[in-house]
DNA sequence: AGCACGCCGACT
DNA sequence: GTCGGCGTGCTC
């Protein structure tokens, strides 16, 4: 008999279990582990050093379906990822494997023979040449930043035919499901070989199919998948490539709080491979990391010579009938308005994004200023038009639009704000003879609608979409000419470091919409605040000085990428008790920042953004260090004096891309 | 997290 | 008298 430890799927004792079992299995096997009355999921991790009499531990059974088991190399990577996110590595394993397996049914892989791939421009070749040099070095992280435009998957696609030709399997990481059948198609037609796609619509069955024949089988392929397809068994991995590696939705944010991308850097570290970062708006993190390491690689034009759109900032304090909600085109100007009736008159269409849903962003009583908030939540409830209700974002509460104040039962509440729902309303209104559709994820619930929608718009059925940042990422509308973008200054104005970093990339990737076909091309930024130094660089299209910019504010806050941050949450039903613990917390903190760890910055404790959240409450404390490794040993030592409070809740976010 | 035990209020 | 509310405590 040996004694081994096994992480299970248990949120106590850092989810680390001792059994006993009677041959020691390798690192990773999947075992049942009896725990009390029932039994659940583990893993092994190794030998128990410390000579625990075996007669008191338990046995567990080995799983005779090795499809669940877990390879040396995945097991180390976990094994890092547990300890960088300070996250239970039984949880996490477990959270990253499909859950049930009945009734697997057979993936239709469809092989088609391959179209001619075409090629590349001179400007694509000079980036697809640099990177083949610096493939030869085995692992790096190489990062393409070309402009909209500039065929960048077209490159990709000749990196893929190499790595297919020396027989070895690709990564693609894409950031959302939506974009994930235009690749799709477009791997088909070009590329010959088996296309697997792992997203949110793979059902667990199919998860478990997929990971059992990839165990299986070593032919060369391609895995197209979304962001927890970073864990997937791929046997001859050759080359991951992470597409818009920008984009947030790399980054879980609840349980461990990973970010695939960069957690494709360290998989592809571990098997010695390269990985290509792509994106039009890199994240200053790969930015500066690629510019430092001189990996990389910018393409400044679009294919064929197509201009950039031209991009004009229009100030909605200009005119004066542009300002008051009572204009009957509020919240457009005139300047948009006829951009889009010109656009119209061309034959052409136009995109308008907005970052808000519904029909009014919150409802206030004009005589007493009763503004309706959610019960559960501080927030405001959103007005939702056409169900005719009030609707809380953050916890689903909803209910039916009130007809009165119910403080002083005046009967004229006004609608403040707009979202998608009212841009619609107002544009068939002033433009009567258009077709306006909104693209959002009260509108567009599955890939089945959405592949629906796009077709409509591409048959020129419909004039207009009015999307929220669900219709800005990759599509290729070819009629598309003129973009709208709204509420630009609220994202301006969130209160987080990377707010103008998150403006430049919503309005970079916008209008990257525009003109991709070559057309004279015009974007309109509406904004009240023009002079903002950010819209000058958008306009001109000076990526380098944005950057430049950028990292200079960072160096003089001391934000990331200068710096490392982390932040804990701490969530408790009880609003006083929680700051009373905070406060604990954050003395202690102080204290163990002054005797222990001097260049960790700790910084609050103060409220969440949204404090009150499904009537519990949640406060922050941030840390901040350019010694990773003493950061994160006192994250170790704040977790485990924060595990001593009963009843709160504790997530430690590392590496936060928006602090909450 | 589950699942038990245990101690109180409100039902047949 | 029992059913069930959830507070507390334990699981290798």
């Amino acid at each position: 008999m040996k004694n081994i430890i096994v992480a299970t799927n248990t949120p106590f004792n850092g989810s680390l279990l001792t059994y006993k079992v009677e041959a020691e299995p390798k690192k990773g096997v999947h075992v049942l582990a009896p725990l009390g009355k029932r039994v659940v999921n583990g893993w092994v991790v190794g030998l128990d050093e410390s000579e625990v009499d075996s007669n008191k531990l338990k046995e567990v059974d080995i799983d005779g379906d090795a499809t669940l088991n877990i390879n040396q190399h995945e097991m180390e990577l976990l094994q890092w990822m547990s300890s960088y996110y300070h996250y239970p590595l039984g949880q996490l394993i477990n959270d990253i494997l499909p859950k049930s397996m009945k009734r697997p049914r057979e993936t239709d892989v469809e092989e088609s023979t391959p179209r001619e791939l075409e090629n590349l421009t001179t400007l694509q070749a000079d980036v697809y040449q640099s990177l083949c040099r610096k493939f030869e070095n085995g692992f790096s992280r190489q990062l393409v930043h070309g402009v909209t435009g500039s065929g960048k998957t077209h490159i990709y696609l000749h990196l893929m035919k190499d790595m297919l030709k020396k027989n070895k399997s690709i990564l693609f990481l894409l950031p959302e499901i939506n974009l994930t059948p235009q690749f799709y198609r477009k791997f088909q037609e070009v590329l010959g070989c088996p296309v697997r796609v792992y997203s949110s619509e793979t059902s667990a069955s199919d998860k478990y199919l997929l990971r059992q024949n990839l165990k299986l089988q070593n032919t060369a392929q391609v895995i197209l998948g979304v962001r927890s397809s970073v864990f997937l068994p791929i046997e001859n991995l050759g080359l991951i490539i992470v597409d818009e590696e920008h984009d947030s939705s790399f980054k879980q944010d609840d349980r461990c709080t990973y970010n695939a991308r960069d957690i494709a850097i360290k998989r592809a570290s571990m098997l010695n491979i390269p990985v290509v970062l792509g994106s039009a708006t890199p994240s200053m993190e790969s930015y500066t990391a690629a510019k430092k390491s001189n990996d990389y690689h910018a393409i400044r034009e679009r294919v064929h010579g197509f201009k950039m759109p031209k991009i004009e900032i229009v100030d909605q304090r200009a005119s004066s009938d542009d300002k008051t909600s009572s204009s009957e085109h509020w919240p457009l100007t005139r300047a948009t308005i006829e951009s889009i009736y010109q656009a119209k008159q061309k034959g052409e269409q136009a995109l308008v994004f907005i970052n808000r849903l519904g029909f009014s962003s919150y409802i206030q009583c004009s005589s007493c200023g009763h503004q309706f908030q959610c019960l559960n939540c501080s927030t405001n409830m959103r007005y939702f038009k056409s169900r005719s209700e009030l609707a809380c974002q953050t916890c689903g509460n909803k209910t039916p639009m009130p007809k009165m104040c119910p403080e002083c039962s005046c009967l004229t509440l006004t609608q403040k704000g707009y979202g998608t729902e009212k841009i619609v309303e107002v544009l068939s209104k002033v433009i009567p003879e258009l077709v306006v559709e909104r693209f959002d994820r009260d509108e567009i619930k599955n890939i089945e609608q959405l592949k629906q929608s796009l077709e409509r718009f591409s048959r020129q059925e419909v004039d207009v979409l009015v999307g929220t940042q669900m219709l800005s990422k990759g599509h290729n509308f070819e009629k598309v000419n003129t973009v709208i973008v709204l509420g630009i200054d609220q994202q301006l104005n969130f209160p987080d470091f990377r707010a103008m970093e998150r403006a430049w990339q919503t309005l970079v990737q916008v209008s990257g919409r525009s003109g991709r076909f070559g057309s004279e091309s015009q974007v309109l930024v509406q904004t009240h605040s023009p002079e903002h130094p950010l819209f000058s660089h958008v306009v001109n299209h000076h990526f380098d000085e944005f950057y430049q910019e950028e990292l200079d504010l960072r160096q003089r806050a001391n934000c990331p990428p200068i710096s490392k941050m982390a932040a804990i949450y701490m969530t408790y039903k009880d609003k006083n008790e929680l700051i009373k613990q905070s406060m604990h917390f954050s003395d202690w903190a102080q204290g163990l920042q002054e005797h222990h760890f001097k260049n960790v910055d700790v910084l609050g404790p103060r409220p969440a953004l949204m404090e009150k959240r499904v009537n519990k409450f949640t406060w922050c404390l941030m840390l901040r260090s350019h010694q990773v490794n003493d950061m994160h040993s006192f994250i170790s030592a704040a977790q485990v004096y924060l595990s001593r409070v009963k009843g709160l809740h504790v997530k430690t976010d590392i590496d936060p891309q928006v602090i909450l």
